[in-house]
DNA sequence: TCTGTGTGCTTGTCGAGTCAAGTAAATGTA
DNA sequence: TACATTTACTTGACTCGACAAGCACACAGA
């Protein structure tokens, strides 16, 4: 797409390899780990993420505005997740005491044996498809730079 | 999240931080783009990315197919999105004639230009959040990494 | 204490993408 | 040639998540 005028220098060939190849990580990763965990432990990654978080917050529980942006999701699509948790018994919510206009999702037995059981899945599937394949990198510095590609404003 | 019985050993803290920056990216960049591109050029990645493909393809036309794999999309998210192109005029389909039951997607002129106008906003976005957060890392290595993590069966 | 403004969450409505079913053309088989 | 099967794409029904509006409570300042 040759096109000037700004001082606008186009990707050379290694960087269009560096977007397209994580472009592609970012539409099939997901799904390719969704597919290894409803196939074996049943959960997908919308509802393992925030189960996830719970099962390491005090008390087993969270403000719905936390756990939405622990799991990067609008408030209101953290919702409908935690709606649907609540109906399969893994989640139940609780009035926040300090602040009556809040809710915690608060994580019940049966949603961490729940967990618990998806996590070999899960970890099969994370070890498979991205650390096995990031052997020999150094993974600190990678972090570093993929948590500023996240953040970035 | 402490269990045993299978040789799974669980992440380390340097693995599980990298997953998690990961996912973060997984989540948060495509909208990031998204609100630079349509805040600037207007258009959206899922309708800039068949675009490009497009501009570069022989005779700028693919079947539909073939653009639906590039742009990891199912076969009937394609035909949604090309419909959305048709539309505002910047695709136009076109009976393949080598075989009657395909179409091809046809770039018209329209669509080339409004794709080379949305080309600024979206390189310097992408050079924002990405490229400049790895400066001093092995593009090429990481590009083959990238590659495999999207591939692994 | 009342009243206005801000905050936390839910709900209505919508766009986007998936899967399954449907249609039309191509291909194999008798 | 006739018929069954496969392939390329579209359509219908659905799920998921986003945004904007609404509701309930919090927290000023008078």
């Amino acid at each position: 797409m040759p096109y000037d005028e700004q001082p606008l220098r186009p990707l050379d060939q290694t960087e269009e390899s560096l977007v397209r190849a994580l472009a592609h990580v970012m539409m099939a990763l997901p799904r390719l780990v969704d597919a290894d965990m409803v196939g074996d432990g049943g959960l997908p990654l919308s509802e393992y993420t925030p189960l996830m978080f719970l099962s390491e917050a005090p008390h087993r529980r969270m403000r719905m505005s936390e756990l939405a942006t622990a799991c990067n999701l609008s408030l209101s699509g953290m919702t409908r997740v935690v709606n649907r948790l609540e109906k399969q018994g893994f989640v139940q919510r609780a009035k926040c005491q300090e602040d009556l206009r809040g809710w915690n999702a608060v994580l019940t037995d049966e949603g961490l044996a729940r967990l618990q059981e998806a996590w070999p899945a899960h970890l099969t599937s994370i070890r498979r498809h991205v650390l096995d394949n990031l052997a020999g990198h150094d993974l600190a510095a990678l972090t570093a730079a993929l948590e500023r590609v996240a953040t970035t404003p």
